[in-house]
DNA sequence: ATTTATGCAAATCGTTTGCAAACCT
DNA sequence: AGGTTTGCAAACGATTTGCATAAAT
């Protein structure tokens, strides 16, 4: 099947990446590229050292730190004021953005569209005429409240 | 001049919103509306107890939140993971969004226009749609890299 | 007089770091 | 051997909280 592909090639990728700066691929590196692989959304540090428990917190923070340098994985600060870790756009290609609840916390990915994404670059367009931020790649948050949170009210 | 006149409208509408729930609008709390509704950026916690130094960290912190539980004050989480505090926008009549830096946690206004909307809003009609969110709003952060960060690189 | 706000110091929570042991190559 | 990663515990920085005092109503 393909995912048991993917799996290996991204497996590749990532060892490239960091032999290429004289780091090595180790086991619990893996978990977490394996384990970010497997989520359909960005994960929380404390869920990552649930779920490998043989990884201690300062391991998974210090490998996500390598991680993220080489633009394997991404940080997203939730408004939760905790990191969420995904993995970078150019190894699994599929663009997205985020949507952030401002009462829980929580990060869903929004898929991209072509409708969606006329839209945002039209947005970061003007945004970064305005800023003079360099907006890479548009990356963009929502910001507003998830379904149960919203239900809660 | 006109100024003048809206501060005194803004201390008597969070004076309105502070008493309908008991609480007092103390001198402390007039001194931080004031200096946010004078920044032209959401501020930094760190920002406000050195402006206003007989503020300590502890009062600034929960007058923050008590201001931002009545929606006199909003909290943007920056990239950096500290919390940059702003008027609401129903008192300041002023819808706008925001760059996020995500290299130095720098944290910029982005005033809205009629086409900056148009385009918004319909990237929040299509993730609301996908991703069950509410977007109050269509409060909406664009992260990259702000004028002084590019330029390091 | 009763409730609310303040100010200090101590606690908390996510994250980072020092250091010695374990691991690759 | 020589550099890298790990694991523990201690350090950190932003934010929160307990508690006794001061202020407002």
């Amino acid at each position: 099947m393909s995912s048991d592909l993917d799996i290996k090639r991204l497996h590749h990728d990532v060892a490239l990446r960091l032999s290429s700066v004289g780091q090595r691929y180790t086991d619990g590196r893996q978990q977490i590229v394996e384990f970010l692989a497997g989520s359909p959304r960005p994960v929380g540090v404390a869920a990552i050292v649930k779920e490998l428990p043989d990884i201690p917190q300062s391991s998974a923070y210090r490998s996500l730190g390598v991680l993220t340098q080489l633009n394997v994985t991404r940080r997203i600060a939730g408004t939760d004021d905790n990191g969420y870790y995904e993995l970078s756009e150019d190894l699994v290609g599929r663009h997205h953005h985020h949507a952030l609840c401002e009462s829980c916390g929580r990060v869903v990915d929004i898929d991209s569209s072509s409708k969606l994404e006329k839209a945002l670059t039209e947005a970061a367009r003007i945004a970064s005429e305005q800023t003079g931020f360099t907006l890479d790649a548009h990356r963009m948050d929502l910001v507003g409240l998830c379904r149960d949170c919203a239900n809660k009210t």
